[in-house]
DNA sequence: CTCTGTCTGTGCGTTGACGCACATAACGAA
DNA sequence: TTCGTTATGTGCGTCAACGCACAGACAGAG
């Protein structure tokens, strides 16, 4: 089920709001808005992307799914970007799978129309290639994160970047759909979700997160989370 | 010490291989012949990149360096590709060092040259954003496989990266600097290393590494550096 | 209200990697 | 050759995370 979208809700995305006036008029017409329910599949890896994404208040995980089933998270898109870079950088596919992790809207366009107007250089041109870095620095820091850092850091690091692209402060997810996110055990997120529960910085009943105390979680974050939001602000901001 | 680079130098390079002839020729002035010492630093965290490289049998390794003095590997560039592509991407810097992996030469180009051919929208255009798809995936399954795998699992598929961008089966490189890149212990290099040995796929002898038998290396290794390959193959192949 | 499925909490043995301390081994300069 | 430096091997104790098993706790369907 979708709409056409209208300026209003373009420019919640932060790409779209970046690009010059008479760009957006000529990409407004091919947006159609879309509400995405948690956990939809929106490709699968070697699948070749016949759209583009750029979520509003939607979150979409990019995940890597082993042989085996298990899986790590290497980047997450939400307001701030956009999902399906590979369109318009040739490779027209990844090895991965975007799901949703944050029901919510996003506008898609077909990726003719986005290619066409990727190559017509302009503005919007030049902050698609600024976004990929951005992204690019994303998932660097998740390699070097998941090298170095513990659990902990990580969930901190994880609910950081998922409270920046959300609208409210609440989260609708449970502990497993976050280990399977972060690679890691179940009862691993059950002990790390306590003790920043305890610590006063969530709250978490049954897949309801709510964020209580921002600096708090900032407080237990590693380095990593800080390097991606500076690289997010000079390249994007 | 720079020289000028000929025809027969530069497509050692995989992508100035694949650009048009007429572009080549263009970009054949531009381009120095540079050879670097094992451990040279090309750039450092946050400094502007003032050139591209183009390595022919030099090997570049990404790292990020912790506040704490740890490092980790993010990517490995050879004869494969190129370093300093956030000179076009528009970033002109990233948050990552590039250091001498193998001695070994190189070919460099100016910045401003680079954005300059870069914008003419070619066939060298389309050839850089597939290398940087192709390395983003790279980045990818190193986040991955540090999420999920076994330091001996890693050190086999660090050392197939290695080989695979190599002109021969020796590698000059210390357990010691093995550890830094891959972000673990120099003795868990230790082990992993006696491991390969015992099994017959590698020698070693003090920082002298020679690929005795690939494919039992390849036996040893996860579906990573598959993946990886294959996306290279399928993008710039 | 009960049943059923889902989500979260907890315990326990195992393991892979860490940190540290030192022993051995090779190379290179004097 | 000798000596200092660098590289590798090895043995601990420690710890974070794992795998498994199971106990509560809650929500929604009927």
């Amino acid at each position: 089920m979708t709409t056409p979208a209208t300026k209003e809700e373009a420019i919640k995305n932060h790409l779209l709001a970046g690009v010059k006036a008479d760009e957006l008029d000529r990409l407004l017409p091919n947006l159609q808005l879309l509400s995405l329910p948690l956990g939809q599949v929106i490709y699968e890896s070697g699948e070749k992307m016949d759209h583009v994404y750029f979520p509003t208040t939607a979150i979409i995980s990019l995940l890597y799914i082993m042989e085996n089933g298990s899986s790590a998270e290497i980047g997450v898109v939400g307001n701030d970007g956009m999902v399906g870079i590979a369109i318009f950088m040739g490779g027209d596919t990844t090895p991965n799978r975007a799901v949703v992790q944050s029901a919510g809207i996003t506008l898609k366009m077909k990726a003719a129309l986005m290619k066409d107007e990727f190559t017509l250089g302009g503005r919007f041109h030049n902050l698609c290639l600024r976004y990929t870095q951005a992204l690019i620095t994303q998932i660097s820091q998740t390699a070097v994160c998941n090298r170095l850092h513990s659990v902990d850091q990580q969930l901190c690091r994880w609910l950081l970047l998922s409270h920046d692209r959300l609208p409210t402060d609440r989260l609708i997810m449970t502990q497993d759909l976050i280990a399977n996110m972060l690679g890691v055990r179940r009862e691993g997120i059950t002990h790390a979700a306590k003790r920043l529960q305890k610590a006063g910085y969530i709250s978490y009943v049954r897949g309801d997160i709510t964020i209580l105390d921002r600096p708090g979680l900032e407080s237990g974050v590693c380095e990593c989370y800080q390097v991606v939001r500076t690289e997010y602000d000079r390249l994007l901001g």
